[in-house]
RNA sequence: GGGCCGUUAGCUCAGUCCGGUAGAGCAGCUGACUCUUAAUCAGGAGGUCGAAGGUUCGAAUCCUUCACGGCCCA
């Protein structure tokens, strides 16, 4: 393992004389203290003198992340959860402990402090220290100040440091919450109820995707991890719960890439009595005004370019797209080799025996997806590729769905809800003739049609992705916590 | 899976093209300094140059393989 390192004997050894001066190292005390926010809001407007006037005393507590020591006194900055406040110790005004002992703390040590309220000549509202009390020893040296850390491997194999270091992280995570927190008030005040459905399924089904296996020893039993929560949460809707939602993860076994960790959180939420249409409505209300709630207003920099959230938002059909944006007009070349073989100059392979709806579908990802800046719903999917939507009455080669792209990523899916049984079967069949990923018959949840879903809508959000949009991250991986990486084997 | 790039002190990075004793800043250590904020000044310390093998009198540097990561593609 790890070598001892210098660094580290020097902070044990430390330690040991703090332990041996009566000092306890990780003492489980109480402290009681305000907040630097809140320290801030309190005292921030007031300057130098209406402080004196007041000789307010307060209580902190806090990571340090700096000295600059002048000897017989120090500033240092302690850091908590909303941010800084710096602290002033002076050899003759700290009471406790000693003032030789308060120099044997190191940065990354946690702190409580106590002390009065006031301002520098430059103008920094200070805690001016009397006690200092060693909460928690630090053993290891924090990055560098100024620089942080960067190494991305680094920041996410050990994202406690990155969090520590790095405040632009701490606020994506916040802000991620926020976004999370919003969508769960949204959908209570439109008479939603959240709930949880299986992780580990017997048939994963929802989706086209390669799913992980996991195994229960008690059952003897080869269970999978999810893909999609779909079919569980429109079982729920035939249950007569009528309108629903799920906030949890999904797992797919496949590539890893700056928009996909192989887990994942979906929002997926089904309506009863609506259509198609209203969830883009719904779609639209529910993340424009999540933006003006985050940003104050309808405009977001995501990768330097400006996206406008206001609504209406553009709608299009995939052959719209296509036509416009692709240079393909399905109108005029329909016939389904002269299609494959615009898919095979662009290097789309694979294609050879896949329907049209399919080589369609390839078609507008390739040619289109990117180029979808500004939120856009795209409309009048193929029925290959929408084994769980309701055909269109005027087009049966199409189904009544959309998906929504922004800044050229998949953000949403939606359709109408296809409740007819035998047609769900044969769909099913379809899919499995075709040996798509992920295909199965899920018989319980023929039966479950059989007792009559009713008129439902269903939707399913990439949280992740949305955050990505929303936190003007890259990757996904600056979204999630702790994305999956290969064990570093150094 | 393929292509390109990266991995050097705790952290941020030079050094690799063109082989010749391992460098800087910050952090840490010792000392000076009672309003600084990337504090300052002086001194000293710190390395499996991602790993293994090869070429060479000599490899952080050239070659091969591997590991991990990043970007792009599938």
């Amino acid at each position: 393992m790890e070598p001892i390192h210098d660094l580290l004997a020097v902070r044990k050894e430390k330690a040991e004389n703090l332990k041996n001066a009566g000092i306890e190292p990780y003492p489980q005390v109480r402290w009681p203290h305000t907040d630097s926010a809140e320290l801030q809001r309190e005292f921030g407007a007031f300057d130098a003198a209406e402080l004196e006037a007041k000789g307010a005393h307060v209580s902190a507590a806090g990571r340090i992340m700096a000295f600059r020591d002048f000897g017989k006194s120090t500033f240092l900055h302690i850091q908590d959860r909303k941010g800084r406040v710096q602290v002033y110790v002076r050899k003759d005004l700290l009471k406790d402990p000693d003032y030789a002992v308060f120099k044997k703390f190191d940065t990354g040590d946690i702190i409580g402090v106590e002390g009065k309220v006031f301002k520098t000549k430059t103008g920094e509202l200070t805690i001016l220290a009397e006690k200092v009390l060693l909460l928690t020893k630090s053993m290891r040296p924090l990055p560098e100040k100024w620089h942080g850390l960067k190494d991305v491997e680094e920041r996410y194999r050990h994202r406690y440091v990155d969090l520590i270091v790095n405040e632009k992280v701490r606020e994506v995570f916040v802000r991620r919450a926020r976004i999370i927190e919003f969508i769960r008030k949204f959908f209570a005040a439109r008479d939603f109820v959240e709930v949880e459905t299986p992780m580990m399924q017997l048939i994963p089904g929802g989706a086209v995707a390669k799913p992980f296996i996991t195994h229960h020893n008690a059952l003897g039993l080869d269970l999978y991890l999810r893909i999609a929560p779909e079919l569980y949460l429109k079982r729920l809707i035939v249950g007569g719960m009528e309108r629903v939602f799920e906030i949890n993860r999904n797992f797919r076994n496949e590539g890893i890439s700056v928009r996909h960790n192989p887990e994942f959180t979906m929002l997926e939420f089904y309506q009863a009595y609506v259509t198609y249409e209203d969830l883009m409505s719904l779609t639209e209300e529910m993340v424009s005004s999540l933006v003006q709630d985050l940003c104050g207003q309808q405009k977001v920099v995501y990768n330097e370019r400006e996206i406008d959230f206001s609504m209406p938002w553009r709608r299009m059909t995939m052959q719209e797209a296509l036509a416009e944006l692709g240079g393909v007009d399905l109108a005029a070349q329909a016939d389904l080799d002269t299609l494959r073989s615009r898919a095979k100059a662009l290097g789309i392979e694979g294609l050879e025996k896949a329907p049209k709806g399919k080589v369609i579908t390839e078609l507008f990802e390739t040619l289109c997806e990117e180029k979808l800046e500004r939120p856009t719903f795209i409309t009048g999917y193929p029925v290959e590729v929408s084994p769980l939507a309701k055909r269109s009455k005027e087009q049966p080669d199409l189904v009544e769905r959309f998906e929504l792209y922004i800044c050229g990523m998949e953000i949403a899916n939606g359709f109408n809800e296809l409740n007819d049984p035998e047609d769900q079967r044969a769909r099913f069949m379809e899919q499995i003739k075709e040996k798509e990923e992920g295909a199965s018959m899920d018989e319980d949840y023929i039966m479950a049609l059989e007792y009559g879903l009713p008129p439902t809508a269903g939707e399913g959000i990439g949280i992740d992705r949305l955050a990505m949009l929303l936190t003007d991250s890259p990757s996904i991986r600056e979204v999630i916590l702790f994305p999956l990486l290969r064990p570093d084997m150094a």
